[in-house]
DNA sequence: ACAAATTTGACTTTATTTGACTTTGACCTT
DNA sequence: AAGGTCAAAGTCAAATAAAGTCAAATTTGT
């Protein structure tokens, strides 16, 4: 059996076990006992604990960090805005980001002001730092990670 | 548990019980209680009680020498957000985005949703395709751009 | 056989803890 | 008034603790 699918079903376990639904976690104390490097607790965490599946990470580095995993969607059924946040691919260019925020708020899911403020961080004007080719694939993921943090 | 938790912990209760609300210790006299070296109280103040996140410290050396902390309540009129805006430089590292997020809802210019669909987009998750070198600059950027928006 | 996914480890960055040393202020003493 | 003593608080850098990054090496699935 592969080391992440471990890593993996040792934190949904927690998560269940935790009254609150959350794991937390230190990073070298869970590696050295599952018995693997650290980094590859981060590996599983960005491959399978993503916002597009439902999960929403946060973590502190330094003496007494930790890394903690919350699941922001009830796991059945999932919210039609997970189905959206599931649609989008791995880029995205603006024209779609616009017709995807104007649906939302049309059906109802999002409010205007939230909206706005996600506007604000798919438009290109904010990304004047950024190379033109790297855009879509941000704005695709700032995407991803605001619809979680917003449910 | 972080040593300095418990002294964030132990102030926030002075200053509660207090019926100005304003903290008064002696540091030397804290440190013992709490079982910590002087200097760790100083750390704290600096890293957990600064302007950014609201508080006023003021001190007095010497003998009957003392350290005050104040929460300080911004006159809403006086600050208008879009100095908070201006304030922030061309680069912003995580600690502080977040300072600047809870102590704006904290003040009533944020509400907890916007403040949290924002933090989705301020975090390094969100920031995987951007090289770390330039992910302070599109930090400040997009906190710039989406406050503007809420407004 | 090849592309995608996983595993590994060296290196980086951030946060906290500790302690030796410095500065300041109040109160004495002469 | 001048200086000395001691009780604070301040400074700063080293030690420690943790998580993050990245790319090379390996394994797996088609």
């Amino acid at each position: 059996m592969r080391i992440s699918d471990e890593i993996t079903a040792y934190i949904l376990s927690m998560m269940e076990q935790a009254e609150n639904g959350a794991a937390e976690l230190k990073r070298n104390e869970l590696a050295d006992q599952l018995g693997c490097v650290p980094s590859q607790i981060t590996y599983v965490l960005t491959s399978r604990f993503t916002p597009q599946q439902g999960y929403v990470v946060e973590s502190r580095r330094g003496g007494g960090g930790y890394i903690r995993i919350r699941r922001v969607t009830p796991q059945r059924e999932a919210t039609p805005l997970m189905h959206i946040v599931n649609a989008i691919g791995e880029e995205l260019v603006p024209a779609a980001a616009e017709a995807i925020l104007q649906s939302m708020v049309y059906q109802g899911y999002l409010d205007k002001q939230a909206a706005a403020v996600m506007a604000a961080a798919l438009s290109d004007r904010a990304y004047r730092d950024v190379p033109v080719e790297r855009r879509d694939r941000l704005r695709a993921s700032l995407l991803k990670h605001m619809l979680a943090a917003y449910l």
